[in-house]
DNA sequence: GCCAACGTTGGC
DNA sequence: GCCAACGTTGGC
């Protein structure tokens, strides 16, 4: 079986990619959403690569790339009171929500804008541009994450 | 701050 | 099972 591309969304004001590079990993806690949850717990393969968003920025885009460095885990957020993420209803002995476990492996030269995604037609149809999609944790056809890689790099040359 | 789009909840 | 009300997401 090949190997499966994601996005993830983090609002920059909570944790930022920059928060990931200095952690080296983390437990994506606090996901909420069956479809985004399934999609931790029984599509994300260890190895695979990650395009990490910063979601409700100036400017919105893709800061850099992660990666899925072991198996889903239970969030331990459902079950701490005093978390917003506490699910009173979540049982121990089968847990409702699990985390994913990423891995930071680079923050791109600069930030590959929303505006940019949506202005190129090699991108159509990827699901992030879609109307109205809200979902925190989403896969990415190969050849889209290809083309983000891509776009990511061009900056790079262009800004020398 | 606005608001469109969506998911969830709960009355019936 | 339907659907109105509500809360959240997230771009602008």
């Amino acid at each position: 079986m090949s190997k499966r591309y994601w996005l993830v969304k983090s609002e920059p004001d909570v944790y930022p990619l920059s928060q990931l590079e200095r952690d080296g990993r983390t437990g994506w806690t606090g996901v909420r959403n069956f479809q985004a949850r399934n999609f931790m717990r029984d599509e994300m393969k260890q190895g695979e690569l990650v395009l990490y968003y910063h979601s409700n920025a100036k400017p919105p885009g893709v800061a850099g790339l992660a990666r899925v460095v072991d198996g889903p885990a239970p969030d331990p957020t459902q079950f701490d009171r005093k978390s917003p993420y506490y699910d009173a209803t979540s049982d121990r002995a089968a847990p409702r929500w699990v985390m994913a476990q990423l891995g930071f492996v680079e923050t791109f030269p600069a930030l590959v804008p929303l505006e940019v995604l949506k202005a190129d037609p090699a991108l159509d149809g990827m699901p992030l541009l879609q109307k109205g999609q809200r979902l925190s944790v989403q896969p990415v056809p190969a050849a889209h994450f290809a083309r983000v890689l891509k776009l990511a790099k061009a900056k790079t040359s262009a800004s020398r």
